[in-house]
DNA sequence: ATTAATTCTGTTATTTTTACAGAATAGTTA
DNA sequence: TAACTATTCTGTAAAAATAACAGAATTAAT
């Protein structure tokens, strides 16, 4: 029974001590992005989604399968940002073995590594929204999508990590075809247009972000429409694969 | 005694297991990159410096310290670009315990984290090739620069943790005035210009390098010039250090 | 048929980029 | 001291990209 929430508690030699993967999930919806956060029943405090290292795998294993497991999504786009080492981030006195032993069920040893100092590899991944099931884990009070300007207080430094993610979001946005991640497979011009603005934090005029993006040639036009209300219907447009993997590949540079 | 060499030998306890800091340490001479190696006494092998987290310290301050016992130089750039840890990536037959204790004449505990698996957590620093004084430790057989362009055979992953410090170099490079790290404190734009030729690979117009890099803002012109030869001396120059702290503050965008 | 809401599209002025080479300077040599 | 060598310095014009701007078109509801 490998990988399950009570798994590091029962077989804590299964994995890399002191160490942990933590995910900044975002989706975009509402024309805003939003991050996944998990509630711990322990100490009620939100957080960013987050598992070990299993002796086993890589740590790009570990955290693909924290993704995959959070949102039913395989093949997701991560990007591992930055690492978090501080001497006392992860210090919480409630947070203890007597505690977790009470909540579990389960006899938990008090010099559990998870007890102490340890350090976060901190990924971001892009789902799109509208396909992620989010997954409530046994020991979550609650599992669900925050717009990431208007979180509830975090456990830890986990306010900083959402932030330095959504500052590397907007570096790699220069190089990557984040869209292609964040939207569904067809989308409209108004929608990545909407996006990268949310993204940016910056307003764009509508024809000259068309033609840019446009002319980039990373997105195809469909013939269909979508049909959304009272009003003209948009049409529908997809990333180009082949120009896509290319970008990803010799990196794009696409600034708006 | 801490922070020495043998002092994970001696103390492991005093250091977080599996983990280590590796550190990409660049410099800029003769128009090449160039990386500071260490070659082990032990297997010979080349590779990037590197060093152990105390349980006392950050895991930039790791870094820091790891990176000035190399060079000899404080307040150094650092940038963490990413972290290695596939499950196979620190196995090295001739890495054991038994070796290691003939080397050092100190007893090792067979069972020590530094013969398993480890993550490395990978910086890139950024270094003024003149000012650097290469310290070479006692276990090391040699330390010294190579260029980027042609290196040694190198101990497990470092050829891609390289490669992947190298990659995040490039697309930093849009987003930080680079130059101010890797040039001396008063530099000639021909220099700047060739460095900037350097790292992205490509040749730029003399002209038209020289009107964006000063357009920006982000150099001013001194009266100075140097003396290099039998022909026109050229000025020097010297980053604008209020622009520079805006723009490491705030991202620059200087697309070349 | 009218209305409300949103998408679609074109032009012009401005700015930026690109391409390109000859004059100037400092030190060395004849 | 004149010529030479090696490198720095500088300007312009054509092309491309960007920025600023709003009215016509479409859909569904009333």
């Amino acid at each position: 029974m490998a990988y399950t929430e009570l798994d590091i508690i029962r077989h804590p030699e299964s994995y890399l001590p002191n160490i942990q993967v933590d995910n900044v999930i975002l989706g975009y919806h509402d024309k805003e992005l939003k991050v996944l956060l998990q509630q711990t029943v322990a100490t009620k405090k939100w957080s960013i989604t987050g598992g070990y290292v299993g002796r086993a795998e890589s740590i790009e294993e570990a955290a693909n399968r924290v993704a995959s497991s959070r949102t039913g999504l395989e093949n997701l786009f991560l990007q591992q940002f930055r690492s978090f080492g501080g001497v006392n981030r992860s210090e919480d006195p409630e947070k203890n073995a007597a505690n977790m032993s009470k909540l579990t069920g389960v006899e938990v040893k008090k010099d559990l590594w998870i007890f102490d100092r340890f350090v976060s590899l901190a990924y971001y991944t892009l789902t799109d929204f509208s396909t992620v099931k989010i997954k409530k884990w046994s020991l979550d009070a609650d599992c669900r999508w925050w717009p990431v300007n208007d979180l509830p207080p975090l456990m830890f430094d986990h306010q900083q990590i959402i932030s330095e993610a959504l500052k590397s979001l907007r570096m790699h946005i220069a190089f990557y075809p984040i869209g292609y991640e964040l939207l569904s497979d067809k989308f409209t011009l108004p929608e990545i247009h909407a996006l990268y603005e949310t993204i940016l934090g910056r307003t764009f005029d509508e024809r000259n972000f068309q033609r840019k993006l446009l002319s980039s040639g990373i997105v195809t036009k469909l013939t269909e429409t979508k049909r959304i209300g009272p009003h003209r219907a948009p049409f529908l447009y997809k990333f180009n694969k082949v120009q896509y993997d290319q970008a990803l590949e010799n990196g794009l540079v696409l600034i708006f």
